[in-house]
DNA sequence: GCCCTAAAGATAGATATCTAAGTTGTTGAC
DNA sequence: GTCAACAACTTAGATATCTATCTTTAGGGC
């Protein structure tokens, strides 16, 4: 029947990625190095989301909820979720520091330090392998492609944030 | 209190984007996306995940629920509720087509079809924004490294999957 | 010193995505 | 023609992320 051979050959039209636009490219790109480091650290018993807040522990740990957020660049209910199943696990422990009652910092426990031997070598393998065949120019430009794309949307979201409404901060009320 | 104020330093640092890894900027730079075009989908109504499949119903109207899951490079349980969610909002219809009664097809509404006028100027200016400040060879090259990288990861996973545990394909059935 | 506002965190509920496993329809080997 | 294997879809349940809202603590203006 011809209504389905039409549906299906469109289907499985070969499409040029670079036909793309940028924000599809990006997304995918995202999507791709997720599943590729998620399968690896799926067969070291760790989550995507545990790991992304390891790594920044192992860098600077003891740091509070909030300023890993910030690192992370994700927001605080999802640091605190992912923090809290951590404790759990007995990766990190969250103490709060001298006299602030508010902020709490989490420390790596010995095993989640103990992990990091493990785990990095994943995340560089799946750097690598991503990378493959391209220049370094080609990187070097990717990099700073990237930056400028990332500083260029936070700049716009900074803006809605301030014009619109929510986020009623000091900004806004500076405009009125 | 010492203690305090180290830890506040460490989170302060101002870092550059260009010195992270490129799975890392890949993300933020996906997410920073994301959020830019949500927060204006929002003010339509419209969700992302609603969006993504519209777009290529607009483009190839009547695919099938595994020829727009190939296409939105997704899982079929993510296409599945995506598309039942449209169905009840009236924005498509799903029907079968054709003696093939496995297969179900989605239609879109007039309603679906006329939101393309409104949403689709915002992923344009999103895009726009995004690019401010690059120059035509420097998007070229960002095209390009992006197309490899997704190429590059796409393969390891196939490769994964034919040697790892899961999908247990014909791929896997060969090397037997 | 008291009170209001802001900061830090916690909780609730929504969306987008995945893997695993079940159902139903199609097809090819024999 | 039957049956096993595969294809397309569905359902269930997990993870990662978000916005909105609430509670508790800290700090500043008076």
């Amino acid at each position: 029947m011809v209504d389905e051979n039409m549906l299906e050959d469109i289907a499985s039209e070969q499409e040029s990625y670079q036909d793309e636009r940028i924000a599809r490219l990006i997304r995918l790109a995202a999507r791709s190095f997720n599943r590729s480091l998620q399968m690896r650290l799926t067969t070291e018993g760790m989550t995507f989301g545990q790991w992304i807040f390891l790594r920044i522990l192992w860098e600077h740990d003891g740091l509070s909820q909030r300023a890993l957020s910030e690192k992370a660049h994700l927001t605080e209910p999802t640091t605190h979720t992912a923090l809290s199943r951590m404790e759990d696990l007995g990766l990190i422990e969250r103490r709060k520091v001298g006299s602030n009652k508010r902020r709490q910092h989490a420390f790596l426990t010995r095993k989640g330090r103990e992990l990091r031997d493990r785990l990095e070598p994943l995340a560089i393998e799946t750097n690598d392998l991503a990378l493959a065949g391209l220049s370094n120019e080609e990187v070097r430009v990717l990099r700073h492609a990237l930056d400028v794309v990332i500083r260029n949307l936070e700049q716009d979201e900074v803006e809605s944030a301030s014009r619109g409404v929510r986020v009623p901060s000091t900004r806004s009320l500076q405009q009125i």
